[in-house]
DNA sequence: GAAAAAAATGTGTCCGCACACATAATTTTA
DNA sequence: TAAAATTATGTGTGCGGACACATTTTTTTC
């Protein structure tokens, strides 16, 4: 029942040559005949030779230096989870010869993620792992980076075309329409919803359009919803100020059948500031990510259910498949969708326990 | 920046002693004067030293024999995702000497499970994963494997005072309490809401009635929803007889405001065959699993929301903690509730994917 | 106080693999 | 065809640690 570990001298043996040939087989350093190379490769591919990874690692005495070039997580809470995911299998990956250098700029300041990928190129570095947050200024890196064979991950955001290794993320498109379903179930009886974005650069940020379009699509595609349901947007600007309240009281007298809103961003804590001075109209509300304030909002039920885009796992897989491709030489998926986690009160304490 | 890796060497030299020494202190091998041993634990502690895992397992060429006792897969395909995920967990670790063996009995058969647990006394085991779905009959062998000093772990089921290493599952109470809030979410004008136990002996599934205890609180808790829902609970036998449509076709004449379901085993998909016959009721379905036949009736929109509490997880858990126990030495938490992944149709696709 | 016993400490090999280097076999060159 | 160059193959050491065994030091014993 239990095979035996197969081993390079294993295959020596069988081969009747010595462990050298075989290595150089196994890593293609040349010097061997093509004779005896092709009789190894057949053993190995008969014998499914398994390389011991660990004692792999512990033979190349190498390092591999990644860096992680990510939004400031003393800035947004949410880059903070981003930070510990990718902390997180730094930690795992230490053994393995793994080192990672976390270069982090202010999302609100072009410059920075400039000034930042600019320096990164110094490291002479294995492996990259960014969060694109900025469209256009991340192309020229993305050249940069392929002309100098760097392999890089991109996560959150996705930017096709980039030739980058792999995107770790989440649908935008059908993380919208989970949205929609959310709203939908609540109130089955028809209304109009508000698709929320708030301070935002819009243009910039295809994600969350993606979202919206998602919204609209679950509704549109459905005939019997289409003509019972109303689907309406706006862009937000300057939440916490006075006239962000007025934006949305003009929205609500507009349509006194709103019954839900979906905020496309982390800040549906912002609308909900606002909803807990008119309770009576009994708006559903559904927005992104276990920040400490939406889970407030939650635990007072004026947020219904929260959309977790796992900034953790996010990093934490990004690492991960630049490992996998680096330490472990294994194909990785060109993307990671990773699960829309629907959040409520009732569910949410394993969430976070599972985010330790 | 790059703190250089500490080895027992450098201790050894720092210490003025030999490797040998060092590793006799390491081990608690005795042999080695009080005095140095002191100095030792001191240049230790002072250095910090981490030993290499890696390095420690090739060293010691020892494996690690686990049993996993569970319910036979091709009889429930519950179960054999869980076998899948205790294989994934195998794969992993079998380059740290891990070898698992499956011993599988039939889930209706007591005796079945009696025979499993008692052929894998024979096999000289380090450790154990299993689900202990008969409660007495788990009971006597629980003690006689902490007589024998092997560590276990259960799953699924969780049994207080086992002296069990820890326990890997779901809250049943806090499940109970989200189907609730599901179904109050979709039915917000007052209503009825039915309890299926379905095909189980009750009586010796705690869990069910865990479930349907959190269902209940979540609707005597608060106030404002007592007086407007009611809860009623069935246990219905011989799903897909006849006489199982009777039943239901009594308790929704019984009840005519009866507008939801909970099904608190994996056989939503009976009552969903049900439903087919009488759409115009419209009643909503949460029940539990992504068993094919759920899926199915998830598409068409009969059934709502599925909780999944992730078999294949609870499986590849059981065995990780267990070889943290074992083999890496660390402590485990002495319980791991996974999270209660709330499933639809608009998020399900990637659920199926991280399973993979 | 020397031999025997016990305690303390040191040394060497192996785990599976990578890689530098040594050696053997073959081909090229003059 | 012998020396030189090239190609093919074999050997040895180290990675960090475990463990068996060897050796040295200290303590008992008579």
């Amino acid at each position: 029942m239990n095979k035996p570990t197969i081993r390079i001298k294993d295959i020596a043996q069988k081969a009747n040559v010595s462990i050298g040939t075989v290595d150089r087989v196994l890593h293609n350093r040349g010097r061997v005949s093509e004779e005896v190379r092709v009789k190894i490769l057949q053993i190995i591919e008969e014998l499914d030779y398994q390389p011991n990874m660990i004692a792999r690692t512990l033979g190349t005495n190498r390092t591999y230096r990644i860096a992680a070039l990510i939004p400031d997580g003393t800035i947004d809470p949410y880059w903070q989870e981003s930070q510990n995911g990718i902390e997180k299998a730094g930690k795992e990956l230490q053994i393995y010869g793994v080192q990672i250098t976390q270069y982090r700029f202010n999302q609100h300041d072009v410059q920075a993620f400039i000034d930042q990928a600019t320096a990164l190129a110094q490291a002479n570095l294995d492996g990259i792992l960014v969060a694109p947050v900025f469209y256009r200024e991340s192309l020229p890196f993305f050249e940069q980076w392929h002309a100098l064979s760097i392999p890089f991950v991109l996560f959150n955001t996705q930017i096709e075309e980039s030739n980058s290794l792999s995107y770790i993320g989440q649908d935008a498109f059908q993380s919208g329409s989970l949205a929609g379903k959310l709203l939908h179930y609540g109130q089955p009886e028809g209304c109009t919803f508000l698709v929320a974005h708030i301070a935002e650069d819009i243009a910039n940020s295809a994600h969350l359009l993606g979202k919206e379009k998602g919204f609209r699509a679950y509704f549109s595609q459905q005939p019997a919803l289409a003509s019972s349901y109303k689907v309406i947007s706006a862009d937000l600007k300057k939440p916490g100020d006075i006239s962000f309240f007025h934006q949305l009281d003009r929205l609500l007298d507009h349509y006194p059948d709103m019954k839900g809103i979906f905020v496309t961003t982390s800040k549906a804590y912002e609308i909900a500031t606002y909803l807990q001075h008119t309770p009576e109209r009994n708006i559903r509300l559904v927005g992104y990510d276990l920040l400490e304030k939406n889970l407030a909002f939650m635990e007072e039920g004026l947020i219904d259910f929260i959309i977790n885009q796992n900034p953790q796992g996010q990093g934490y897989w990004g690492i991960q498949f630049l490992a996998d491709h680096l330490v472990f030489k294994k194909k990785v998926a060109l993307r990671k969708n990773l699960p829309l986690d629907i959040i409520t009160r009732e569910n949410l304490a394993y969430y976070l326990e599972a985010a330790q």
